[in-house]
DNA sequence: TCTAATAGCGTACGTGATTAACAGTTTATA
DNA sequence: TATAAACTGTTAATCACGTACGCTATTAGA
């Protein structure tokens, strides 16, 4: 009974329960109801992770789960950090620059194939082991930046920040073959009042969509979100460091 | 029966609903509903808003709703927009550099002021007309910018998804008052293998806390990714541009 | 006047999270 | 060794929610 206060949640997140003395040995697993989660998201999408159903899945009563996660919530939280565990690892031998690129990248792709990401309560949570190490690796590459910790950290969080607008985006583009655009701007002419939005009109009237054989100015709004941020970094960075960089 | 196929959501957005000829007069309307799931999400928080409380809070029954919403996930959607028209409009008389940061901080307060705004689904999602005038807005500041408005709205998408993270981050800092590192660093040294993440660690090791009375180097973190990302777009910016821009 | 389209309602169903009481199991301790 | 405490999983029940279906009343055009 010396529990009780908040949730158990962080020793959950690492694997370390209090090993109970007494009492018949545990069916059950947190890292297996995690699994089994796991399993039910990447094939049927969040919404089908239900207590229910994951207990289902592990031939047990919905109600056992409950006595190794505190409500769903907390397993959503978990889940979220199991999920980090696919992240796969990119070259070591990268400078900063381009191990900070394929950092962003691997988290892009992970949401990408695993769209359920998306929704998953990431942020507003302590990282759990599996996030900790990917920024582990973000360290890593920022190894021979002389910047304080904290700095090294935000700035690894607005890429991950990043790194998830951009999958959203790149989703949302991919549901849409057609240029997006072409959506966006047939709203604009059917619905929208041209005095309404005259700064968004003008600029548009200007546009002159890329011709079929032809690349546009900035080719990829990936990578130009991307050479944005990167050189926004950069610039803290050098200036920071005094001398440029190794490569 | 010519309609079917998905939904009527853009019409509705805009508030176009094709004027029924015959039948009663509604009692209800659109917006009517918007507004009403728009008070109790500002009362009680977006888990309140549910299709009963909406029609409670309206004197009519559940039912009634759907006939002028497809679904509770559109309500969601026309919500989004409904809160889009609570932006403060900054002054108009910045230039680019510091209206883009007036723009930016107004999202981050919104956020703030209305945490339930980060659950809605805001992307992914064409801009209703209160979204769409303030990213009209946005351009209005980018007017003597010279940007294919392509890249204008990327500019303006990563910035808006930088501001709901940045949102995100004070909400969870201002729950724990302490230094939000401290619970970090207790996490780590109680539960973490150092050996695990020799990166963090290392760069832990070095790290110092601000004394009581001093200014930490980086003063706000806030203001610290702020200002990456508005020289990244600066840099941007000012090589195509080819001058400096007017104050 | 008649008719078809429309607005709102009542009922009912399926699903999901979670509480409460309970029964079986193991281990620490008396 | 016996007993009690602690622990695990189950069963039953509750409450809230989204929404499909069918009904009734209303209104404008034919």
């Amino acid at each position: 009974m010396m529990e009780g206060m908040s949730s158990d949640l962080i020793p959950r997140l690492w694997g370390k329960s209090p090993p109970g003395r007494r009492g018949p040995k545990p069916a059950l697993s947190v890292a297996q109801i995690v699994e089994a989660a796991y399993v039910i998201a990447d094939e049927q999408g969040l919404a089908a992770v239900s207590m229910a159903r994951v207990a289902e899945a592990l031939g047990c009563s919905p109600m056992a789960l409950y006595r190794h996660v505190k409500n769903k919530d907390e397993l959503l939280i978990l889940l979220a950090d199991r999920l980090c565990a696919e992240l796969p690892a990119p070259s070591r031998d990268l400078g900063w620059r381009d191990g900070l690129a394929a950092w962003m990248r691997a988290q892009v792709d992970l949401s990408l194939s695993r769209p359920w990401f998306l929704d998953l309560p990431l942020v507003g949570t302590l990282p759990g082991p599996n996030r900790l190490a990917w920024i582990d690796l973000g360290f890593y590459y920022l190894r021979e930046v002389t910047l304080p910790p904290e700095e090294k950290m935000a700035i690894l969080g607005i890429i991950s920040q990043y790194a998830l607008g951009e999958a959203r985006i790149e989703i949302e583009a991919a549901r849409f073959p057609e240029n997006p655009y072409a959506r966006f701007e047939e709203m604009l002419v059917t619905y929208a009042d041209p005095e309404r939005f005259p700064n968004l009109m003008e600029s548009m009237a200007t546009w002159r969509p890329a011709g079929p054989g032809e690349e546009s100015d900035s080719d990829d709004p990936s990578a130009f979100g991307q050479r944005l941020l990167m050189a926004g970094i950069a610039a803290h960075i050098e200036r920071h460091m005094g001398r440029s960089t190794p490569k």
